[in-house]
DNA sequence: ATAGGGTTAG
């Protein structure tokens, strides 16, 4: 009830129509051509119905036909209304818009756009003019079925277009693939704004995942705050979307930090915004955040958090969310994160068990696992999955490729990488990137054939990047090529001037071969240019705790402890013939003294702490962030034959499994 | 009465 100037006014809110449908026939009753000047006129218009009530045998005829198609349309009886619409428009009679826009919504809903094309022409019919309300159902309609052409066709025609028309195709083109088409959602907005139609909240929500340009983007939240739309959550949940997409997190978080009222979605945007900028931690923070607003995950939201626990190799985590998994079993999205949180994770046994489940895979599924696979040591087994995957008619695309390439690159498996590097297009249709180019150059590089490699990436279609020389670059350390090496280096660096790793891997190639003067002349390049080596860092997982470790940092609080500890370590395993080997010293430059720079790499540290704080029979599993150097790598094998457990160790590129003095990678990285 | 946001493999 409202009050005001002393009077009272009632005001009744109904969420349907209060009129029943049945109410537009016996209205349609009165529309019908019941009289000879309306039909030689052209048909009746419900919209402006005559007055005439001597309904002739005809009128009633044609009223009865109506009321027969309204009453099909109101139950969803597609073949009867659209035989009735057959003989409408056979008579040149017509329903009321909304018995039509309830048919329209019925054939998106069947996916019959044949029918729905049929209603397309009916309402376009000489003698009917349709409102704008129906035609923004039709152009709905074709939308749904991916027909742009189409929708825009009957867009162009339309004699008016209000918000909701140009929102349709704005949203229509935001969600398309390509990114011209995406442009032309914006060209809409302009236009829509030159028509003087007011975008709004609807608009703006599906207008931004357009936004391919920054700069755009910042004109297009100023208007929204101008305009006073910030406050809707959907158009908040897509501007900390598309800011996230750009990597521009303090602007997401401010979008979201000024939020009263979030909702599920918005937390879900946050969320996977840090997800997937691999920034693990406040992803995982803004979880238990939500949590305790009161708000529980859905498929969402899970699949957000277990990408941040396989980025930051978090099992004991993972585990506990998979149990939150299980009531979404059928999700397809949501057990492909799971099976890659497995794989990175480095328990690739429980992926394979989930995935022998799964009764739905596709082709994400497919290359998370021979990826997984390829990663962890498992080249023939990948291969294999590959052949398996043939059999189950899903396509591969250039993503399962690159994980066939990598499982053959990693196991020096030279033939096999050759035949399906040439055969991808062929077989496949798919043409090899510059990915594909890269991995092939580290298969020959690896496998000694440098001088193939070269000649590879000569021969390559697309130019070559920092990416390419790397892989080069990295074969000629293991081959200690020291020319070819100062060549891809240099190539790298007029890449990515800023490239630290490049700095320190010729720097190691340099050791390995005692040339000091070249090592000075890297360091000199590397202190001129300001270049600053990211220091090497394990982290590992203790009672749901995450340990850092970082070269040169005792702020670990029982650092004192696990430094004796890895002494003790050390003097046992040199017992059982373990010499550290020195050549690898020098990757520290900075370090005091080369022994102990060499003690006290991350892996190690966290590798003697996982000895002191996990109990005996549990697997030591630690992520790092520079690829584990070959001393640590010996080191790693000893003392899981000393110990009798398992070690995991997970560097940027792949994993380590050592086992009783061996590891899975057969000391090929 | 018709239009809007978040989720997976390199």
């Amino acid at each position: 009830m409202m009050r005001g100037r002393g009077r009272v006014v009632v005001v009744v809110v109904r969420e349907r129509p209060c009129i029943p449908l049945r109410f537009f026939s016996s209205l349609a009753l009165l529309a019908g051509p019941s009289s000879p000047s309306r039909r030689s006129s052209g048909g009746g218009y419900y919209d402006a119905p005559t007055t005439n009530c001597n309904a002739s045998s005809a009128a009633a005829e044609n009223a009865k036909v109506i009321d027969n198609f309204i009453d099909h349309c109101y139950r969803g009886d597609l073949p009867r209304a659209m035989k009735a619409l057959d003989t409408m428009q056979q008579r040149n009679i017509f329903a009321h818009s909304l018995a039509y826009s309830h048919l329209i919504s019925c054939c998106a809903a069947r996916r019959a756009i044949e029918h729905g094309r049929s209603i397309h022409r009916h309402v376009f019919s000489p003698g009917y003019r349709p409102k704008t309300f129906l035609l923004n159902h039709l152009l709905n309609m074709y939308v749904k079925f991916r027909l742009l052409p189409e929708a825009q066709a009957l867009f162009d025609q339309m004699p008016r277009r209000n918000v909701i028309s140009w929102t349709t195709m704005i949203s229509a083109y935001a969600a398309a693939s390509s990114p011209p088409l995406q442009r032309r959602a914006l060209d809409l907005l302009i236009l829509m704004l030159r028509d003087g139609v007011c975008p709004n909240m609807f608009t703006f929500s599906s207008v931004l995942r357009a936004c391919h340009e920054l700069q755009l983007l910042t004109q297009i939240h100023c208007s929204i705050i101008k305009v006073g739309l910030e406050s809707d959550v959907y158009v908040r949940s897509a501007l900390i979307d598309v800011y996230s997409r750009w990597g521009e997190m303090s602007s997401a978080l401010c979008v979201f930090g000024e939020m009263v009222t979030r909702d599920q979605v918005v937390w879900n945007s946050i969320i996977g915004g840090f997800a997937q900028n691999s920034d693990g931690d406040p992803a995982l923070h803004l979880y238990i955040r939500m949590k305790r607003a009161g708000f529980q995950a859905d498929q969402s939201t899970l699949t957000s958090v277990l990408r941040a626990c396989t980025s930051l190799a978090l099992l004991e985590l993972g585990r506990q969310l998979h149990v939150h998994v299980l009531k979404y079993d059928q999700d397809l999205i949501l057990n492909n994160a799971l099976l890659d949180m497995y794989c990175k994770c480095g328990s690739f046994k429980d992926s394979d068990s989930i995935f022998s489940r799964m009764v739905d895979k596709d082709v994400i599924s497919w290359s998370t696992m021979i990826m997984g696979l390829a990663q962890n040591g498992f080249s023939r087994r990948a291969l294999e999955l590959f052949k398996a995957m043939a059999v189950s008619k899903i396509k591969p695309n250039h993503i399962t490729i690159l994980g066939v390439l990598f499982a053959c690159s990693h196991a020096g498996l030279v033939d096999d990488g050759r035949y399906y590097f040439r055969s991808m297009k062929k077989l496949y249709g798919i043409d090899p990137g510059r990915e594909h180019y890269g991995c092939m150059v580290d298969l020959l590089g690896r496998a000694g054939r440098l001088d193939e490699a070269v000649e590879l990436i000569h021969k390559m279609e697309c130019e070559p990047d920092a990416v390419t020389w790397r892989a080069l670059l990295g074969a000629c350390r293991v081959h200690r090529n020291m020319d070819l090496a100062a060549y891809a280096a240099k190539q790298i660096i007029k890449h990515d001037p800023d490239d630290a790793g490049t700095y320190i891997l010729l720097s190691n190639i340099y050791a390995n071969s005692q040339r000091w003067d070249e090592i000075t002349e890297v360091r000199n390049a590397m202190r001129h240019k300001g270049v600053k080596k990211e220091p090497g860092c394990s982290w590992i997982e203790v009672n749901k705790c995450v340990h850092a470790f970082i070269l040169g940092d005792k702020s670990h609080p029982q650092i004192i402890a696990i430094r004796r500890e890895l002494k003790q370590i050390i003097h046992r395993l040199k017992e059982m013939g373990y010499v550290p080997d020195a050549n690898f010293v020098l990757q520290d430059l900075e370090e005091e003294q080369m022994e102990d720079s060499l003690l006290y790499h991350s892996e190690k540290l966290a590798m003697a702490f996982g000895i002191m704080a996990l109990s005996s029979g549990k697997t030591i599993r630690i992520r790092k962030n520079l690829r584990i150097c070959g001393d640590c790598h010996d080191f790693a094998k000893l003392l899981a034959k000393m110990e009798s457990r398992s070690i995991v160790i997970r560097d940027p590129i792949r994993y380590h499994h050592f086992e009783d003095g061996h590891c899975s990678c057969g000391d090929y990285w």
